[in-house]
DNA sequence: ATTATCTATAGATCTATAGATAATGC
DNA sequence: ATTATCTATAGATCTATAGATAATGC
């Protein structure tokens, strides 16, 4: 029953990888520890030897996969030319990213389950975050360090919001006009 | 045991306003029936007699609850004078509303709740949505109706987004900065 | 007689733990 | 010997229902 050091880490990875998805997709508080053990291939019971808690693993959820987005923002940043906001927006305002809120962004999938988590939760949660936010605050154009930063907070709530409203709208049309309008209000760029 | 049917009726409102304030304050999924109803002053068999489920009560929290803010947005249109849509934006990013969700908008408070809920609720949280943003669009200020749709849609999108960030984050300061700033991002009025 | 509410409980599910098991790593 | 995982279960909680109770409304 026992496993190789190497491989209860890889274990304790695929737990990660499988939270991250499930929390994203059903939510925090709906997703069991049962079910989430099943989904990475190992019983219920195993999960206490890799987390203290469920709030434990979420915590590690919430820094893990903000750092992860924040690399692909990175990235985007770099394959977006002279318009790198608009690529990170076209990615995140993006048909696919709306429906599949499993690979995407913690932010608008567990936003509002985070507001009302625990500390450490939200504490990673807003470290998460401000990389985020760094990322739009540095290819943000505008005439001041300033400017560019409250613009850089508004497009990210722009983002944030757009996909919250266009995931919980039951009408595809209303969705699709959500995610153009908030790309069409982004500032203009080169 | 029996009550008026009057009182009945009442008591069914006091169930719908203890929902509405808790769904908001701690989430759906997060309320039990039975805290619900110990808050209402009643016992927990008794929710039975006046809702078919807990999600039956969700869908009409999300349209009374929507429906209660749309008035609340025209009074705030009402007395905003030559500038309405500051007026409803200056209550929306408002240091009370980020402090209270149990007396605030329902969409960013259970924003990503009601995206993974049932088709009841997603239908009600999107009308009541439309009523929202059709307020905003009919203040805000543009060259033609289509840009003012789009502007309308953006604007929903930022308040939401920012009030889910600002509740979110651990810190005060990061939390009013994001308030202020999408303030500062909306079109000059008057 | 009807019915709003209450009491009691079924049946499911949830987090967490205790102890057993068996393979790793010294 | 150590320890990662499994089995089994404690103890709490959750939604929903059944039947009893007692006051209303005909």
């Amino acid at each position: 029953m026992k496993v190789s050091r190497e491989q209860a880490a890889k274990n304790r990875e695929r737990i990660l990888d499988v939270a991250a998805k499930l929390f994203r997709e059903q939510g925090f508080q709906e997703t069991g520890v049962d079910a989430l053990m099943k989904s990475a291939g190992l019983t219920h019971g195993g999960f206490y030897g890799h987390f203290a808690s469920k709030d434990d693993l979420m915590a590690e959820i919430c820094s893990r996969t903000l750092a992860r987005s924040r690399e692909r923002w990175e990235a985007l940043v770099e394959r977006g030319g002279d318009a790198p906001l608009s690529a990170v927006a076209a990615h995140y305002l993006s048909h696919t990213h709306r429906d599949n809120p499993g690979d995407g962004c913690l932010v608008s999938a567990l936003g509002t389950e985070a507001g009302r988590g625990s500390e450490a939760v939200r504490h990673a949660f807003t470290n998460g975050l401000r990389g985020l936010v760094e990322i739009l605050e540095r290819h943000t154009p505008a005439e001041s360090d300033a400017a560019a930063r409250s613009e850089a907070l508004n497009i990210m709530a722009s983002l944030v919001g757009a996909v919250v409203l266009a995931r919980a709208v039951d009408d595809r049309a209303l969705s699709d006009e959500i995610l153009a309008a908030v790309m069409r209000s982004l500032p203009a760029e080169s």
